[in-house]
RNA sequence: GCGCUCGUAGCUCAACGGACUAGAGCAUCUGACUUCGGAUCAGAGGGUUGGGGGUUCGAAUCCCUCCGAGCGCACCA
């Protein structure tokens, strides 16, 4: 369906047409009216025409359809839209009628990979996992929302040297006294055991080795000692998405590791393609306007002088394979800015090695670092990561002892406190535009008061409550607007097309925050001032047990679209 | 040194080249409880948008320059 947004536009375009053909009116919501239209003054300067002329010419000759009340031209040229209650109120009907909330469908339905969480095997997840798995996860249920066929890939760290000592580890621990201590998901005390014995016993470095040569020449057993810890970390990982309710799967999980068979395949396509120069024995790539610390072109290096291949490699294959395999018409990638430079070089290369065009895009969906309270790095106090599991862990316990607080009406305590602990740790992350680093701080975002997630769920709680106290439920009641927190909160609800579109625009969820906070806040303010189930007649009850319905909603999808669950009671 | 990102209220953040008052939230202060859930609402104070130039009818936004912060810059991912 048409948003209120498009339908103003169409009225506008003949208008601005007659005067020069395609002229955008920029129209935008407004805090002097509805909506403004700010396109007349540079259509006026390029007609060489005093703008108000134009203005009212454009006014005249402009035909709303009944869905402005009152046009204004204020200030240098300004067009000042008021909505009509009748636009309003039909464009209310529409939504509530559609499953999508007014949301149409993408025109060209896109096959979108997302890469995103990619934690390390043997190695704890800690905060800097926790923006990607998040972020990933809502640009995933936006994408779907509008009608993208996404594919989910979990780009783990399975491969490497590292494995040399990770596999005799554990030997030496023996394979079930190994497993025991995998599954209990102490994965970093696992593996800095392994790197205390690299570092300090030359026989068991040496033994590391010779084992890292074993797995990658293939051996069985060794193959299958990796694939123990493989599995056990995989194993955890999903515990830890569960917990966090993200959509990851096993089935999702594309590691390193996978595209070991396909490494040399790339070089042959860039060496074909006569892209390799040889640099220091050294396959590189020298994509242009990249240089190093002396000015140097700087390469991407596809293969090591030992003949090993890095991570450039992996990347590179991962692209070529989802573009020719997975027809990807798009590839997302959601990783931390620091890696901004290797995404940008990695591009180029495929770009000239013909895998990514105008028709298939790859995107760094690059994010800020996670601060602690004192803006620095945020790490525990003795200096060490900060571990996933613990922090939503204390999350849960804090969400917990707050209900308990406050004396909290549902009986199932433990399900809510989860669900307001992961919904304010997401909400914190995600209503920070990604660019920039983000604070991590407890107080703040398990505050309950303000710009946070357990707000949201306390509106949307509310709401609930009005329903089960109500002796009918909305049956698609005639609306009216009288009140002005009646006609603030259906602008608002009209409004969620255009947060979704402009969050996928950006790729940033924290679009869709600022929305959804706002519109908590106009119903909060709406539910003080009008009320609902004791209104002054039948005919305003209906319309605002409808108008609570729709915010109901369009929270809940909200909600879901950035991975918050949206409980009935709190 | 080069590159990327960024600098907005005491703190955390908005603002797609647009307006008469640069907005929210937290904190502070003042009101509102016989409450459809006060985890709330209404209101107040708080800003030369890091400094300086420029482009523009109009700049937090674009350009230049300086200052400051973080990150990256060849065989680790």
């Amino acid at each position: 369906m048409a948003t209120l947004a498009e339908k103003l536009f169409d009225s506008l375009t003949p208008g601005f047409d007659r005067l020069e053909q395609g002229a955008d009116p920029v129209l935008r919501r407004s805090d002097h009216a509805d909506f403004q239209v700010n396109g007349v003054m540079g259509l006026a300067k390029r007609l060489g025409r005093p703008p108000r002329d134009v203005a009212q010419e454009i006014v005249d000759h402009v035909d709303f359809q009944g869905l402005v009340d009152s046009v204004e031209i204020a200030g240098p040229g300004f067009l000042n839209l008021t909505v009509s209650d009748e636009a309003l109120i039909s464009q209310l009907e529409e939504m509530g009628a559609d499953e999508a909330l007014g949301v149409s469908a993408a025109e060209k339905a896109q096959v979108v990979v997302v890469d995103y969480s990619a934690p390390n095997v043997a190695k704890e997840m800690h905060v800097g996992h926790l923006r990607s798995t998040v972020i990933g996860d809502s640009l995933c249920r936006i994408l779907e929302f509008v009608g993208h066929q996404v594919l989910r890939r979990n780009h783990i760290g399975d491969w490497g040297t590292p494995f040399g000592m990770l596999i005799e580890h554990l030997v030496d621990l023996g394979e079930d006294n190994a497993v025991a201590n995998l599954s209990v998901g102490d994965l970093d005390g696992f593996y800095r055991e392994a790197r205390g014995k690299f570092d300090a016993d030359d026989t068991f470095k040496e033994r590391s080795r010779s084992r890292v040569v074993l797995l990658q020449g293939g051996d069985e057993e060794t193959l299958r000692l990796w694939r123990v810890l493989v599995a056990e970390s995989i194993h955890y990982f999903d515990a830890v998405y569960e917990e966090l309710g993200v959509g990851l799967r096993e089935t999702d999980v594309v590691g390193e590791s996978a595209y070991n068979d396909m490494l040399d395949d790339v070089v042959a396509d860039l060496e074909a393609a006569g892209l390799l120069v040889d640099s220091d024995g050294a396959l590189c790539v020298f994509p242009e306007g990249f240089v190093n610390r002396d000015g140097e072109p700087l390469p991407l290096i596809v293969r090591k002088s030992d003949e090993g291949y890095g991570y450039a490699a992996t990347d590179l294959a991962a692209i070529r394979d989802r573009v020719s395999h997975l027809n990807a018409d798009r590839i997302l990638y959601v990783v931390g800015a620091p890696q901004s430079q290797h995404f940008e070089m990695c591009f180029a290369v495929a770009t000239m090695a013909g895998w990514l065009n105008e028709h298939t895009q790859a995107t760094h969906v690059a994010f800020g670092n996670v601060l602690g309270p004192d803006r620095k790095m945020f790490k525990t106090r003795d200096g060490g990561t900060v571990k996933l599991k613990g922090l939503l862990d204390e999350g849960t316990l804090r969400a917990r002892s707050a209900l308990e607080e406050r004396g909290a009406e549902a009986s199932d305590t433990d399900v809510i406190a989860h669900q307001l602990a992961m919904g304010a740790i997401k909400f914190a992350d995600l209503s920070t535009d990604r660019q920039r680093d983000y604070v991590f701080d407890w107080d703040r975002m398990l505050a309950f008061e303000g710009d946070t997630g357990p707000y949201l769920q306390y509106a949307h709680a509310r709401i609930r409550s009005i329903f089960r106290r109500a002796d009918s439920l909305p049956s698609g009641g005639k609306i009216t607007l009288t009140e002005p927190a009646e006609r603030d909160l259906a602008r608002q609800l009209v409004a969620f097309p255009e947060a979704i579109e402009n969050s996928l625009e950006t790729l940033s969820p924290s679009k869709l925050c600022t929305y959804l906070f706002t519109l908590a806040q106009q119903f909060t303010s709406f539910y003080e001032f009008c009320p609902v189930l004791k209104a002054p007649d039948e005919a305003t009850k209906a319309s605002r047990l409808e108008l609570c319905e729709l915010t109901a909603s369009t929270l809940r999808t909200g909600l879901g679209l950035l991975g918050i669950e949206a409980p009935e009671r709190m």
